[in-house]
DNA sequence: GATTATATGGTTTTT
DNA sequence: CCATATAATC
């Protein structure tokens, strides 16, 4: 019974699939070409393992590139099984993975088991801060592009010490006219310790100082991962490429599956030179190619084959595929980007009709977020019930990340980000001023906002204030105390009700307070589901039913976490979210040049190729049908543009296209091998150099109308406001922004006077005394 | 200090 | 066009 439903697992499986199932021990590279049933081949082989060669499953290590494909690899493993036993396997992505083991080894680094992780907000948010406290140009450092920066300095394992001291990279940044950014890293890498907190490059990074720096720590995990699997490892960057190749060195049972066509994330630092230095890392690596596409049409499978084959750089594969011939492709040409909406909506409409074509089997898919906006609306006129994914994610709206930010304080209060969100939220008259002195005074004193907080009473807060702080403090303690009694959810709403957001969003009545509402409600909801989920934990981590194990979780989801595959609705997504996911029909849009390919990505021969991978990847998500579009024009920034089409529609072969709707012609040592060299070769080995591209600036040619500007005023120095409840017209004063006037008129109620003010350099305003400050110069 | 009005500038892609 | 940053007003 046992070998029969052994027998039953292999048997599904063609020449390539079953060779990379059966290898064993020593490493093996799997090239998987598009639909070619790669993720068969991992559970299967994991499934193996454990069933014939008796492995254990704690002892299997399996990284994948979303959360979703590890629940549905382990689903699939347990239903090859027939028992529970897969729930045992360390599974899930790179980040989770690490975060995992750093929480428990977080102590050998200088962090508590609690550190919070960054989001790439939070991430901007520290570098922001830090080059304002740095006194540097926000202008000149903009948070975005300096944070790239670093994060690709992360991901080639160069740390602040290193980069500072590399001259190569030092002369990039003084070219690029931000000699300070190594500068910026070292204080944004000190800030972000000094807040308990890692960000996302951080959970790769200091895996590998880990493994690095503790031999015990290395050894530990080298026994312990018998096994290790890698899914889309051509998407993998140098810091995880280095960290595998410590883990797996024991063993060498290393299985890597990937497609170089397939490799669009070089932005993030991945590189495909990680699968062609795989095979020079080990020996006798095994290598299985997966050539039969299981998926697609063969219409649709030659024009993806026909586009990939203009990129110079790749592994030689022909995929092939028993498939039906199908029908051709269907290119079809629009006026607007709101037209293209329309057509794909009356398309999708037609097709249920007449072809019985359900919601879910529908994808439409673009570059940019920015283009579900007219697909949206067309499929709301047409009544076609649509879901989006991606975009501003549910975690990253306000209210809810604002909620978040008090439960990040209550496991880890060191967090300053968290701390500056919500310490005037709901406002309790903690402004701006108090908060900027009380940041500098932790760091004169080199300690931490909360512990300045906790002893605001020392630093000459004014009364009313210092209460407000007391009250916030003593409030957070509390919350604090209640951890140990309560879960997650509990704590959630007590939270809830002690902050009065809640109550605050729930008497909002206006549209947006009421889904502001709702999202802080299915927030509530979410914890509650994630108390009452079991799931396994092993050797001391930090209990996973905790708050800091829901709040790691929720950082770490993915967009294509967000599953509700079964939903009855068209899926909307930009490329990059879809890969790995198949649908019977797929529409991509926006076949324009400047846009697809993007217009930030021609410069070179490599980025170029890299978009042609990701028109590679859309076309090869369809199963049936396949329609490609494109707008004559489309609005962008609310102004219509002209494109033309995209040069990847030459790249077609006429006899597959149908294209009765497109309006003509389409155109008019240790072994670290991989870490050898300096850290600037390092930082260059994938594409790009870690700066976004700019694209030069067009100023508008006109003017903009003028507008009463303040001439700016510089007070005394011995500017002392006085007392004005008896200011009286007639009198001169001097004020803070406007300068020296004479008070022409006094009028409002006694609590609450105003008085018209003649400024010499600003003209007439009125203010009110009760929040000016004015000094009287003469009656 | 908080709320509201105006201005600027931003679009790749994401863990 | 939209979201966020800054300035004006209360």
């Amino acid at each position: 019974m046992y070998l029969c439903r052994m027998q039953n697992y292999l048997d599904g499986l063609n020449e390539a699939q079953r060779t990379a199932v059966l290898h064993k021990d020593g490493p093996i590279m799997i090239i998987a070409g598009a639909g070619s049933g790669k993720t068969k081949v991992l559970t299967t082989r994991i499934a193996h393992l454990m069933s014939k060669h008796g492995i254990d499953p704690f002892r299997i290590l399996a990284l994948t590139f979303t959360n979703k494909a590890a629940a549905e690899m382990k689903e699939r493993i347990e239903k090859t099984l027939g028992n529970t036993e897969a729930r045992n396997l360390y599974i899930g992505t790179f980040h989770s993975v690490f975060a995992r083991i750093l929480r428990s080894e977080a102590p050998k680094l200088g962090y508590t088991s609690n550190f919070t992780i960054y989001d790439t907000d939070d991430s901007r948010s520290v570098v922001k801060t830090v080059v304002k406290e740095m006194n540097l140009d926000e202008k000149q450092y903009k948070p975005n592009v300096v944070f790239n920066r670093i994060s690709s300095a992360k991901n080639a394992l160069v740390g602040p010490e290193e980069y500072r001291t590399d001259s190569m990279l030092q002369q990039e940044d003084a070219r690029a006219n931000r000699p300070q950014t190594g500068a910026i890293y070292d204080a944004y890498a000190k800030r972000c310790f000094k807040n308990g907190a890692m960000d996302f490059d951080d959970l790769l990074f200091k895996m590998y100082s880990l493994l690095t720096q503790f031999p015990e720590a290395l050894s530990k995990y080298q026994h312990k991962f018998q096994y290790i699997l890698i899914d889309e490892y051509q998407d993998t960057n140098p810091a995880q490429y280095e960290i595998i190749k410590l883990l797996g060195a024991m063993h060498e049972n290393v299985c890597v599956v990937g497609d170089d066509a397939q490799s669009i994330y070089s932005f993030r630092g991945a590189t495909i030179e990680n699968i062609l230095q795989f095979s020079k890392d080990y020996e006798d690596v095994v290598m299985v190619k997966l050539e039969q596409n299981y998926r697609s049409t063969k219409n649709i499978l030659h024009i993806a084959n026909e586009v990939i084959s203009n990129n110079k750089g790749q592994i030689q594969k022909k995929l092939f595929t028993d498939n039906d011939e199908g029908e051709k492709i269907k290119l079809v040409r629009t006026f607007t980007d709101n037209d293209e909406g329309k057509m794909v909506a009356d398309s999708i409409q037609e097709l249920k009709l007449r072809n019985h074509f359900f919601n879910p089997d529908f994808a439409i898919l673009y570059r940019t977020n920015a283009q579900s906006r007219s697909f949206e609306e067309a499929l709301r006129k047409t009544g076609i019930t649509y879901r989006i994914y991606g975009g501003i994610s549910f975690y990253q709206r306000k209210e809810v990340k604002d909620f978040i930010a008090y439960l990040r304080i209550v496991i880890n209060p060191q967090d300053e980000e968290a701390l500056k969100r919500i310490i005037n939220y709901p406002a309790r008259g903690i402004g701006k001023t108090s908060i900027e002195k009380l940041v500098l005074y932790a760091n004169e004193r080199n300690t931490s906002f909360w512990n300045i907080l906790t002893n605001a009473s020392m630093f000459g807060i004014k009364s009313a204030t210092l209460e407000a702080i007391d009250g916030f403090v003593t409030m957070i303690k509390m919350f604090q105390s209640e951890l140990h009694k309560k879960n997650a959810y509990d704590l959630a709403v007590l939270v809830g009700k002690s902050t009065q957001i809640v109550k605050e969003l729930f008497n909002d009545k206006t549209v947006e307070g009421l889904a502001r509402y709702e999202n802080v409600q299915e927030l509530l909801n979410s914890i509650k589901e994630f108390t009452e989920t079991p799931s396994n934990l092993e050797d001391g981590e930090v209990g996973d039913k905790s708050l800091a194990a829901y709040l790691q979780q929720i950082v770490l989801l993915t967009d294509a976490d967000d599953d509700k595959t079964n939903a009855d609705a068209v899926k909307l997504m930009t490329i990059h979210a879809a890969k790995g996911l198949e649908f019977p029909v797929v529409f991509v849009g926006g076949l324009e040049e400047t846009l697809f390919p993007n217009a930030m990505a021609v410069h070179t021969r490599e980025e170029l190729e890299e978009e042609r991978r990701l028109f590679y990847v859309a076309i090869t998500r369809a199963k049936k049908h396949l329609y490609l579009s494109y707008a004559n024009a489309r609005y962008r920034f609310g102004q219509l543009q002209q494109n033309d089409p995209s040069r990847f529609l030459e790249e077609i072969p006429d006899e597959f296209v149908d294209k009765s709707n497109a309006g003509g012609n389409a155109r008019n040592n240790g072994g670290h091998t991989q870490m050898q060299g300096n850290a600037f070769q390092r930082m260059h080995r994938g594409f790009g150099n870690g700066y976004a591209q700019e694209t030069p600036k067009s100023k508008p040619a006109y003017t903009s109308p003028a507008r009463p500007k303040v001439v700016e005023h510089t007070p005394n120095a011995d500017f002392v406001p006085s007392d004005t409840q008896h200011l009286a017209v007639g009198q001169k004063v001097e004020h803070q922004k406007f300068g020296f006037g004479k008070v022409m008129k006094m009028e409002g109620a006694a609590h609450n006077p105003i008085a018209t003010i003649q400024f010499e350099e600003n003209g007439e305003k009125k203010i009110m005394l009760n929040y000016a400050r004015l000094r009287i110069l003469e009656n």
